[in-house]
DNA sequence: TAAAATTGGTTTCAATTGTAACCGCCTTCC
DNA sequence: GGAAGGCGGTTACAATTGAAACCAATTTTA
């Protein structure tokens, strides 16, 4: 009934399911797992989202500078900066000046910043754990390759340009 | 010095790979798609994602109220409050009161706001078809599938409390 | 070697978003 | 039928975020 259409060639087009929608979709999914741990540890340790990033790269990372993490983490500056600041504040991270170049601060967890990373990681795999376990073997594999091949498709709009 | 392990048994779980890590790669993944479509939507016909999602659901489901929308859309009421605004500012829909209760307002796409619906919906089509372009037919089912497992699995950290 | 241009990082200001209080209408239960 | 509570929706205010201007150190170039 309501899917009856007047025009035998609008009907496709004429009819987005918006709950079909991958792009609605996957916001969707992120945002309902990204709150659900930044909840878990944001309780626990008082940290935001990017703060935790920040922490979580530089565990693995040490020595970066600000704009090394903007690479890697694809925040933009003045997340970052924000995020250092607030770091700094708790003694999780510590800052210091690249003799080298002065304008350069080069950033390390703090013996507590460290100390709370190895508390955070295994709870953040829990939770990853926790997701994947709803997927078997194959399918996980596929996620993996589905994820690159999406991230590689809208990488490239933001480089060449949007479609159309 | 710093990266030097006091105990064997860390070693494993003390590693986060982030760039691995689902729910960060979900999030990047989500982010780059949705700025780039509502770029593409934005600049055409000035609309932000919250407006265009309401559109897109009275474009399908007619005669809605504002508590239905937060039913349909998982955005929550203020959102969507702020969204019918701006709609409405635009001409984009039509609200009338519901005699049988005066504080319901039924809205619609107006005659404008079904034009643009109608010009969007293959855009945003176009989008999505892209991003599935660079899947095998045998994984955009996959995928399909995979999603509404996450999506189930992140649904009950909500519901029935977190994990630990 | 002194401007000019670039880079690392921070600050400022405006726009977006989330939370809580709120207003008006409706229901219910004494 | 009239207070008490619930529901639809908006407003107000605080916190977050993003864009652009900015400062200081460095590199370039002429």
């Amino acid at each position: 009934m309501t899917t009856e259409k007047t025009q035998a060639d609008d009907a496709v087009r004429d009819d987005l399911h918006l709950e079909k929608f991958l792009p609605y979709r996957l916001s969707v999914l992120s945002n309902r797992v990204s709150n659900a741990i930044a909840q878990a540890y944001g309780s626990r340790f008082d940290l935001t989202i990017p703060a935790w990033r920040v922490m979580a790269i530089l565990g693995r990372f040490p020595d970066l500078s600000a704009a090394e993490l903007v690479e890697q983490t694809a925040m933009d500056k003045v997340a970052i900066s924000r995020a250092v600041s607030v770091l700094m504040r708790n003694d999780y991270i510590t800052r210091s000046e690249d003799p080298a170049d002065r304008r350069r601060q080069v950033l390390n967890l703090s013996e507590l910043g460290r100390d709370v990373y190895e508390r955070i990681v295994p709870l953040a795999q829990q939770y990853e754990d926790d997701l994947m376990s709803s997927l078997s073997p194959d399918e996980r594999a596929q996620l993996e390759s589905i994820i690159d091949k999406l991230m590689e498709r809208a990488q490239a709009w933001a480089e060449r340009g949007l479609i159309d």
